[in-house]
DNA sequence: ATAACAAATGAATGATCATTCATTCATTGC
DNA sequence: GCAATGAATGAATGATCATTCATTTGTTAT
């Protein structure tokens, strides 16, 4: 293991390792969101990547690792992207839980393959502490820092009769559980419709700060009539 | 081969075969709850009811037949849950609500090992129609009989800028997402502050008819200290 | 160029698993 | 008691799969 250094910026046609472990991340969310993990076999994601049987223990060293990469990919993925909302949103408590809010229904947190990798793990979480933990720290960050906004809005608008904790538990069970409908229905829930039934959520509970969306976007599938 | 036999002492019964179906199903809930649904094997199953290697296909023809007789197994248990609820809840609207949510939160629905199950199945079912249609039934008839419930509310409180089919598909989004909750964090949420946090939820949105409960069982919980 | 090295391949291997079926066992009717 | 029937068994079978590794291919340094 002497002289690994130089890679950089030099292009080549054999990928570095960093190249072929994202490809191979993105081929396995391919491949369990096409085939579910129990039909997800190291010849379907080699083959979805377009590369030979053997590439993913070369990279990864077994099956086992490869889903754990995969799993903590997304998870990073989430985590970037709900920080950076937050950056960009400022201090205003409104502000920044629905920067908060939004995230889980906007790409690329939000999109179908994604989802059914999360739900593909969390059926297996229960007998995977492996995978447990990792879901775990994702909502553990994400869950403190939307308890504390909640605070700074409760004690903002002297909301009373309301705990922080359980509005940011029940806020962020039910995107969750509108992943499920997009997950599982997606012509009945689009991210449209996710994002209307949480703005509502937010205008009953914080009805100093948020508005009742007048006749939400798409919230209730019309057809009018 | 001949007489290997007399496993002597042991006392064989034969049970009817629905008997056997139910016997086999609840052992693939304990074994896809315990080992989750891609370690749940012919072996681990049988192994879990006491029965021998070829009893499954005997009764089942097939192991995709016993995973999609347990998940059809727990969603009518499900719907005669809810079903049964309502007929004791009687005509009031709120205690018709009420007793739907309450569903969700109690045995034997909400019981760890069939939200596993649940989790387990969902995180397949995009991949798989058979799956998908299944739970898709189980949601269509509870979601409309809650959208009916939510829509007399509605008029009966004359709440303005609220749409049932958003407030019933946030409040059933909420339940399924605090399962999640309780399946990979069954410490930090029970039963109990689910219903909390569901009540909540309530008071927020149909404030003429729930009232917010008042410091909470053990929704925010804490440990005063 | 060519040596040295790293990346990638894919056939071979052994393990695991669903399914089959000949046989054993229990129950029922006579 | 004795067939007849159906339930249950578990060893055998063949298919699928993860993993290994000898070989090939591409890249870099000299």
């Amino acid at each position: 293991m002497a002289r690994t250094a130089q890679q950089a910026t030099v292009k080549r046609r054999t990928a570095s390792k960093e190249e072929r472990q994202e490809q191979l991340i993105q081929a396995t969310i391919r491949s369990v969101a096409s085939r579910g993990l129990s039909d997800t076999t190291m010849a379907t994601v080699a083959n979805e990547a377009g590369l030979s049987q053997g590439i993913i223990n070369l990279h990864f060293q077994s099956k086992e690792r490869l889903l754990i990469e995969t799993l903590r990919y997304i998870a990073d993925e989430y985590r970037q992207a709900w920080k950076k909302a937050l950056g960009v949103a400022g201090d205003s408590p409104p502000a920044r839980l629905e920067a908060l809010v939004l995230i889980d229904f906007r790409l690329p947190v939000c999109d179908r393959n994604k989802l059914a990798v999360w739900f593909a793990f969390w059926g297996e979480s229960k007998s995977r502490p492996t995978y447990r933990k990792i879901c775990a720290e994702r909502d553990r960050a994400y869950r403190s820092e939307m308890i504390e906004v909640c605070q700074s809005l409760i004690d903002a608008g002297r909301y009373s009769n309301i705990d922080a904790e359980s509005v940011a538990a029940g806020l962020s069970a039910m995107t969750a559980g509108l992943w499920l409908d997009m997950l599982t229905n997606p012509r009945s829930m689009s991210r449209e419709d996710g994002r209307a039934i949480c703005r509502q959520f937010l205008a009953a509970t914080f009805n100093r700060h948020f508005m009742p969306a007048a006749e939400a976007s798409g919230a209730g599938r019309r057809k009018a009539s």
